[in-house]
DNA sequence: GCCGTTTTCGGCCCGACTGTTTTCAGTCG
């Protein structure tokens, strides 16, 4: 029996969140939601992991938790997952999901007040009896029903691309509002990291005096409600939603405090482990020895140096092994913005975009790039304004002619080739092999089942004229799953053929994802990173993609894009 | 439940803010 791994995931997810409410020991429930993530972000199929025994290796995942995961693999289910969730109604747990509501709170109103799900709390809240709970008073009814309301209505996850112009606004806001205050500011959090949906968004400020930064940060222009307001910690909701966390420290603390908020939480407790091994103290001012000297704190890199280790850049503070990587003196000299030499995915108007070819050309130089490749949709993809062959003929002519015009720039003809039903492609070889670049990729039949979709691909890739693998899984963050492709196969394929995979650097596709990005460098396999640009504003989105490479652990040598023209033309001949 | 260069038992990251409390528990990141 196939047992789903986003399966096994939950039943860890609900096991930890079941013992919580329960009142079990905090780190044994930790132990779950540990195993949970780690899961999740394990690229590869799970059973064959574990056949190959793998999961033993990874730290966290004891001899308890292999058992757990060895039954739900063998039977499909978990016993002690089944009792507790008999006992627990699924009400309960989603309960947990609510701000202001943590185990202990969730405990109370099922144990003593019955409250079985969000309804019931909300009507239960309104009728006054909260009050009559130990500990509960009247702010704890209103945080309770705003918490039921962000819920209900704004708590998804926001796109990396939506989150960091609203940060910069406010930034900005700030700076100018406060200027005198503050010393330094910087974004924190997951958006620092570069993780691809932010939950909410981190503002470190150092500074001699707080109050009047404080003031100014609760009264900004998109600020909605005050959630809290303290000397060194504020948070406000957004008109958008979307909660704000502001944290001042002292300028000597700077360092440590971006340290600490810019976490992950993983990487942080693997961190303060270490520190403590080393009889050291680390907070978010500083780092102090056990008698309570401080160290340093002032610079990031300090706190990393005080522990032995190099500063881990933020994407890669994930908790994957890069504090162990760094001790080894083994960290990647990341990918930089600079390093991309062009951009290999760009439509024009011709096809589904805005943009003329020499408007394209125009900013691709100003940004400092080589080469574009034209790579308009191809004709059976009438909805994206696919190109006939005549069309993409003429489109090659026309390409040919503007290269004789330019110097020290070059376009490159391509296309976006659809692969059909059948894993055919969508023009014949003989118009493919008058293209330097073919970009293959799927755009219908996202619903068949996994082995028809890798069938199709592997037999699509197996073209003698495909280059480069497109957004490989078809995902749209919040909008729509992956297509389920064995991307494992597909990597054996393309290390095989010489194939590029392409990370989109689209905010909502970011496709390859962080973690088989990864993978595929440890295959051997390279990437293009590609904006698939619909406008001439679409050609910025290229640092979300080499986020996404950094957060992948590339190097400029695992990305085709980084090669100047020359090589990237011997490349493709 | 995990883990071990002081430990196979007894720890397990650390602090801010809030609300309901007269000294602290719960939640959050």
């Amino acid at each position: 029996m196939k047992v789903d791994s986003a399966k096994i995931c939950l039943i860890f997810r609900e096991m930890a969140d079941f013992l919580s409410i329960k009142g079990e020991n905090p780190f044994r429930v930790r132990a779950y939601e540990r195993t949970a993530e780690t899961l999740e972000h394990l690229p590869g199929d799970l059973e064959e992991l574990h056949r190959g025994g793998r999961l033993a290796d990874i730290p966290g995942i004891g001899k308890g938790m292999l058992e757990k995961i060895d039954t739900i693999l063998n039977t499909g289910r978990l016993p002690a997952h089944e009792k507790l969730k008999a006992e627990i109604p699924e009400g309960v747990r989603e309960l947990l999901f609510i701000p202001e509501i943590g185990p202990k709170t969730v405990k109370l109103l099922h144990g003593t007040a019955k409250v079985a799900n969000i309804s019931d709390l909300e009507q239960f809240v309104k009728s006054g009896k909260l009050r009559d709970l130990p500990g509960m008073g009247a702010k704890t009814e209103e945080n309770i029903l705003r918490g039921i309301r962000l819920y209900r209505t704004s708590r998804a996850r926001i796109l990396l691309g939506k989150a960091l112009p609203i940060v910069e606004e406010i930034v900005a806001e700030l700076k100018n509002k406060a200027s005198t205050w503050i010393e330094r500011i910087s974004p924190a959090g997951s958006l620092r990291r570069g993780k691809e949906t932010i939950g909410d968004i981190d503002i470190l400020v150092s500074s001699a005096n707080s109050h009047p930064i404080m003031d100014a940060f609760v009264q900004l222009s998109p600020v909605e409600e005050v959630l809290a307001k303290g000397e060194t910690k504020s948070s406000i909701l957004t008109r958008q939603g979307l909660q704000m966390d502001l944290r001042v420290v002292l300028p000597d603390s700077f360092g440590a405090a971006l340290q600490y908020f810019t976490g992950s939480k993983p990487h942080n407790i693997n961190l303060r482990e270490r520190a403590i091994k080393r009889g050291l103290k680390i907070n978010e001012y500083g780092v102090f020895t056990q008698s309570g000297e401080k160290l340093g704190g002032k610079e990031e890199e300090e706190v990393y140096n005080l522990l032995d280790l190099p500063l881990i850049p933020p994407e890669l503070r994930e908790d994957r092994g890069e504090v162990e990587v760094a001790e080894a003196g083994k960290l990647p000299k990341l990918l930089e913005n600079p390093e991309i030499k062009g951009d290999l995915h760009v439509h024009t108007q011709a096809s589904d975009g805005t943009a003329s070819i020499e408007d394209l050309i125009e900013k691709a130089k100003e940004k400092g790039y080589e080469y574009i490749a034209i790579c308009d949709h191809s004709s059976s993809l009438r909805i994206g304004g696919g190109l006939s062959e005549k069309m993409l003929l003429a489109q090659i002519r026309e390409i040919r002619n503007i290269n004789c015009h330019l110097t020290d720039f070059q376009l490159l003809a391509g296309s976006e080739v659809d692969i059909k039903k059948d894993g055919s492609l969508d023009y014949p070889d003989d118009i493919l092999k008058q293209l330097d670049i073919v970009v293959a990729a799927l755009h219908t039949g996202f619903k068949q089942d996994e082995k028809t979709i890798t069938d199709r691909v592997v037999k699509a890739l197996q073209n003698p004229f495909v280059r480069i693998f497109a957004h490989p899984t078809g995902r749209l963050l919040g909008e729509r799953e992956p297509y389920a492709i064995d991307l494992d196969k597909v990597l054996e394929v393309a290390k095989d053929k010489g194939i590029w995979l392409e990370i989109n650097a689209q905010p909502q596709r970011l496709d390859l994802t962080d973690v088989w990005v990864m993978e595929a460098k440890k295959r051997g396999v390279k990437l293009a990173i590609n904006t698939d640009a619909h406008n001439l504003q679409g050609l910025d989105l290229m640092t979300f993609g080499v986020v996404t490479a950094r957060r992948g652990w590339l190097e400029s040598s695992d990305v085709i894009n980084t090669v100047p023209l020359e090589d990237l033309l011997k490349n493709l001949r």
